[in-house]
Parts: C-alpha cells; sequence; structure tokens
DNA sequence: ATAGTCGCTGTTAACGATACCAAACAGGCG
DNA sequence: CGCCTGTTTGGTATCGTTAACAGCGACTAT
C-alpha cells in the first residue's frame, strides 16, 4: 500500500512549491485563481486529504471548539449543543464533545483530556466544577464559557439562568392556580447541580408563600420517565396526597401523567402536573402539561455567536465578561389549569 | 502573560531528558516510577498540559473515532453514540462527532472535513453514499464501519440489521391481531435511507398478506411528535379509515396516540398504533404502545469494541471484514393487541 | 571473570504543514 | 523608460512531541 499524498507531492505534480498548495486549501490566502483551480484539481486526482494533524501544530490553532455536557440523551443538552454546532460550523470550528455524566471529578478528568487537543475555546455545562478544574480552565489561555447556570463566580463568560427562579415562577403559579400542598419529584443531586438549584428555588418560593411541600428523590440523575411513574405512584398511594407535583424535568412529568392516567386520576381536577424544560411531549401529552422552557437551543446559539466573534471576530476581542441572561418561558397548559 | 510550559520545560525543571518526560506521560513507557512520579508532580506544579497536537504529528496516531450521525437529538443515535462512547473512552479513544441532518451531500462534506482530522477509525451511520465518499472513505486507509443498517456492499465493516425485514415483523404482528387495513406514517425519504427502507418493509408485507394498506408523507426528517398528531388527525378525518397505523418512529406513533386521546377514539379497540425505535415513552404511555427495539445501544457498543480490538487489539487485525447483524426484538403492548 | 540480559535514560532527526520574509512579476503613471 | 505599488510565488525555519537507536549501570548465569 502505497504512502498517502502530502503537499509536497501535490506541489511537484503541478509545478510549484508546497507553500503555494498550502494557500490554495486556504480561504484567505492570496493565490492565483487559476494556479488554485489547477492545485486543487490535482489534489482531487491524487486523493489528497489535508492534514490539519500538521497544520494544528503549526499554526496553534487547532479549530476545535470543547464541549463538555452531563450526559448526551438529554434533548435539552442535545439541543444546547445543536445550537453551537449551528453557531459554529460556518466558522470552521469544530466541536469536541465530551459527557461528564453528571460528575464533578468525571467532568476534571473530561476537560484535562480536552484540553490536551488544544481547542481554541471550551464550554461547560453548570458553574460547579473541581478546585483543580477550575485551575485548569483559568490557566487553559482560551475562552471559557459556562451554559445553563450563572455562576456566582464565573470563571470567564456565562450563558445561562437561575435554576432556583424559573423553579420558584412555577411554584406561584401553581399556587395561583390553587395549590396548596405541592410535592417536587428529583433526582439525587450530588452532580446536578441544576436539579439542586431547582429544588432549591421550589423549597424558597414554598416558604415564601406558605405552602405545605415534600421531596421525592429517585436516584442518580437523569431522572427518566420511569423514575417519574414510580414517584407520582408514591404519591397516589399517600393517604394524604398532595395537590400538585413539580418535576425536575419533563420526562419526569410526564411519567407521572402516565401514572394517573392508569390510576384513573384526572389531571389537573384531582391533582396538577408540571414539568421542566419545555419538551415536545409537554405540549404533545393529553393533557397538555405545563412546563419551562429554557430555551435550550438558544442558550447553546448564544454562546456559540460569542464565541465566533471572540476568535474569529478581527479585532474587538476585548468585551470583557460576558453574561448573558436567558430568560426561561413559563409555558401554562391544562394540567395546571384552575380548578373551575 | 509567560508562554505555557511544553516538555522541555518540564524536562528542565526536573534535570532529565524531554524524552523521559515524554514517557512519564505513557502509560506503556519504561521509566523508573520515582522519575515518573517526580515529573508528574512538577508539570502539576507548572501548570504543564500535555500537547496532543505534536504528539499527533510525530506518532501519526490522534486517538479519534470519527463518528457522523444524523441528528443528535434522536435518542436512538445518541444512544448508539453512547455505546460508542462506552466502548471507546477505556482505550483512550476520543470520539470526532458530526451530524450530517439526513443528507448524503452534507455526509460527503462532513466525512472529508473529518478524514482531515486524521481520525483512526471511522464510523457512519447507513449504507447510502455519494459515490466520492464512497471514495474518501475506501482510501482512507483506516477501519471503516457503517452502522443502522447491513448495506448490499459494504465499504469495510457493518453493525446493523435489515429495516425492511424489522417493520415487516410488524406488519405480521398487526395482521395476526386482526388487523386487515394499515396505514404507514413516514418522512420524506431522500435522505433517511432507514426510513425508506421500513417503508419498504411495510409494503412489501403488506402486499405479501394482501393487506390494504395506504402511505403518509410527512415532510423532513426527523419525523416528530407533531407530524404524528398530524397524520392521525388526517387519518381519522378520512371517512374510510384504516384499522392501524405505523409509524416510522416511536416519536410519530406517540403523537399519533395522543391525537387519538384528544378524540376520545380508542386505541387499540377503534385503531391500532404501532411506533418504531423502542423508545421509553413506548413503555410508559398509556395505553403503551408496540415498538421495535433495535437495540441502538448495543449497536454503538458492538461497533466500539470491533474497532477497539481492531486498533487496540495487538495482533489480529486481520479478522477480514466484519459483518455484526443486530436482531431487532419486536416489543409489543397493549396498542396493538387483538379484539376481544 | 565474562558475556548476556534487562531496565532505564539520552541523542538525533523527523512528522507535514505554515509563519515569516524576500523576490519575482504585472500594471499604472509621470 | 524607470519608479512605485500591489499581487503572486518561493525558501527556510519551526511548531512540540516521539520513533529509533544507542548507551549505561546492575544483575544473572555460566
Amino acid at each position: 500500500m502505497p504512502k498517502p499524498p502530502k503537499m509536497a507531492d501535490i506541489a511537484k505534480a503541478a509545478g510549484v512549491s508546497p507553500m503555494t498548495v498550502s494557500r490554495a486549501f486556504r480561504r484567505d490566502a492570496s493565490v492565483g485563481e487559476k494556479t488554485r483551480e489547477k492545485i486543487l484539481q490535482i489534489a482531487e486526482e491524487l486523493g489528497y486529504v489535508f492534514d490539519s494533524t500538521a497544520s494544528n501544530l503549526r499554526s496553534q490553532r487547532t479549530g476545535f471548539v470543547a464541549v463538555t455536557i452531563p450526559s448526551l440523551n438529554n434533548a435539552n443538552f442535545a439541543d444546547t449543543v445543536r445550537g453551537l454546532n449551528e453557531a459554529l460550523q460556518s466558522h470552521d470550528l469544530q466541536l469536541l464533545l465530551g459527557y461528564t455524566d453528571y460528575n464533578v471529578e468525571a467532568e476534571e478528568r473530561l476537560v484535562e483530556q480536552l484540553l490536551r487537543r488544544r481547542p481554541e475555546a471550551i464550554v461547560v455545562t453548570g458553574g460547579r466544577h473541581t478546585e483543580r478544574c477550575r485551575r485548569l480552565l483559568q490557566n487553559a489561555g482560551i475562552p471559557v464559557v459556562e451554559t445553563w447556570d450563572i455562576p456566582e463566580a464565573p470563571i470567564g463568560h456565562a450563558v445561562g439562568f437561575s435554576n432556583a427562579d424559573a423553579m420558584a415562577q412555577m411554584v406561584e403559579h401553581l399556587h395561583g392556580s390553587g395549590a396548596r400542598r405541592m410535592a417536587f419529584v428529583g433526582g439525587d443531586d450530588r452532580g446536578d447541580t441544576r436539579g439542586a438549584d431547582r429544588r432549591r428555588g421550589f423549597v424558597a418560593a414554598a416558604r415564601r408563600l406558605g405552602v405545605d411541600h415534600r421531596l421525592l428523590a429517585l436516584g442518580p440523575p437523569p431522572v427518566s420517565m420511569r423514575e417519574g411513574c414510580k414517584a407520582m405512584a408514591e404519591i397516589l398511594d399517600d393517604p394524604d396526597p398532595v395537590d400538585a407535583v413539580i418535576c425536575v424535568s419533563d420526562l419526569a412529568a410526564f411519567g407521572a401523567l402516565s401514572e394517573c392516567q392508569r390510576r384513573n386520576v384526572r389531571v389537573p381536577e384531582d391533582i396538577m402536573i408540571a414539568g421542566f424544560g419545555g419538551f415536545d411531549i409537554a405540549e404533545i401529552a393529553v393533557p397538555a402539561f405545563s412546563t419551562i422552557d429554557a430555551h435550550s437551543f438558544e442558550i447553546g446559539m448564544q454562546a456559540g455567536t460569542l464565541l465566533a466573534s471572540l476568535l474569529r471576530g478581527g479585532g474587538d476581542l476585548d468585551r470583557g465578561r460576558v453574561i448573558q441572561r436567558i430568560r426561561p418561558t413559563l409555558k401554562i397548559s391544562r394540567s395546571t389549569a384552575a380548578r373551575g
């Protein structure tokens, strides 16, 4: 098997210097139009594939943007990644994706692994990190964006919202619909700081409104539909049930809703249900249930746009620390309608 | 801002040669245990982060496995990616992910872009590619795995199943439950070859069984819940409705189911519904609906395991072309129960 | 004692592209 | 015709690591 051709081979075949071939492969470079076409054609014929490993080393630019998310199998984070990708791909920036499985130690390892690849920027989910992880990010010398939270002490930029406030809004809405005894269904939140923040917001708002409240924890995140079923089963089996159930995610909320249907418990007449995330299912389920749309896609898009302008934007790099606050939307549906 | 340290700096600080530092950072290399510890400690103190761009170039190994999937926002593909990741991460192989948006031209561009990064292997979804894309993959000189289909003429290895056969199985099941007039709800399938295969399987089986059948196409993939609603609305508005509806994905099936609930159409008594994908929702919805579990995670896991053994497995690289056939599981639920 | 083996460390020269600088060339203008 | 400006092209050194090989001391077997 012959070795694959390199630029020097193309150069020889085209009767130009390797430098000219290099220029022919880049948008910005100045090469005669005819020369470029000839070079590209010869490259195609010889089956040349540009080698970015060499380019990366010499130019000290990889075109990578590293991204850490807790889990791929979560429509919210997937949407954020989609937004990032959309904003970045037109600038020749490639996502380098890794997941942390809702675990800050795993995040630290992952971040180190990603930084070895010399990304030009890094996007992390959440604002809680190990000490060493913070240090790594700070010293990396590249733009850092924390998403989904607005951390108290951001490392670099941030695009997110207050999970606690968003949840508090939902509690107020339910209270306005007449709910007086509420349950919060969440997961263990050692690693899921967003889940923990939502729970905090729930408790704070419930206290403030003087609403009776209880908490259910359901094992490690991500909290799925099945867990929602179990939680609702537990709630309904309780001799002294609640008026309203708020779930840490729409998946759990749907599980809860389905459990009600199985038992012929009416929603919202017998019990109200609300979720979090703005998933399609909240709108499609019967009855549709109330949720909070955190605008996952938008979060990614904004983080991506910010990075694109920082990395490829020309001169105005010094806009300092950017804290982008997204406003989650409360989407009210029949599942939390006030009782006639 | 001082420049970040490189191996030579660590070497100087530790009083050893750069080569020894290099060895200290690798598992396999032979370095004195004391020396290694000292080097790693000094590296940590100086905030050194290993630079794989240089390593990649010199060693001609990147540790990348490139993956193309149609869309991240699809639980099935996300599961496959999760399986891949699980199988590969313990071998120091990083996924390099890109999406094609169900478009073979976009796939071609993506594959070229990915190959520039010199991955050690590439996993693509599906068996249909542009001519140039096939050529690129063939000439890349790395293992190629096609997943989710078993192509007629595989480029390299394959891990998948016959979408057509799987769907035919479902048609047979519905026929066995008494359905005699069926509709298939799918998307435009210019790019979605898996969707197209499922439709083919549906038509073939329906013909074979002499079952009346019709097709609904609902715009570009991915087909979502909303499209399922619309399709079911159309079907129910038809003065001459069908017995059973098979959807190209579970999301569409759930949409269809919810439309029935809105209209108080009973499932399965008035109409049967089946989906595809083995999503959680099929099991949780009320009624639970029948689906085909394609074992998405397993597909990724097997592709990953295969690659790990090819790339890191030692000597037995020559096992030739591997065609791994996954057997999808028909999961039968109440939505397609035979009428009493 | 001597050769052979093993474990560890050092030296040199790449990997394949591009930054940087210099040179060749074309065209415009007085 | 010569000078100047701007575009296109070429030569050289280099990015930071590691493959390949050599060297050195310690230990074992004969």
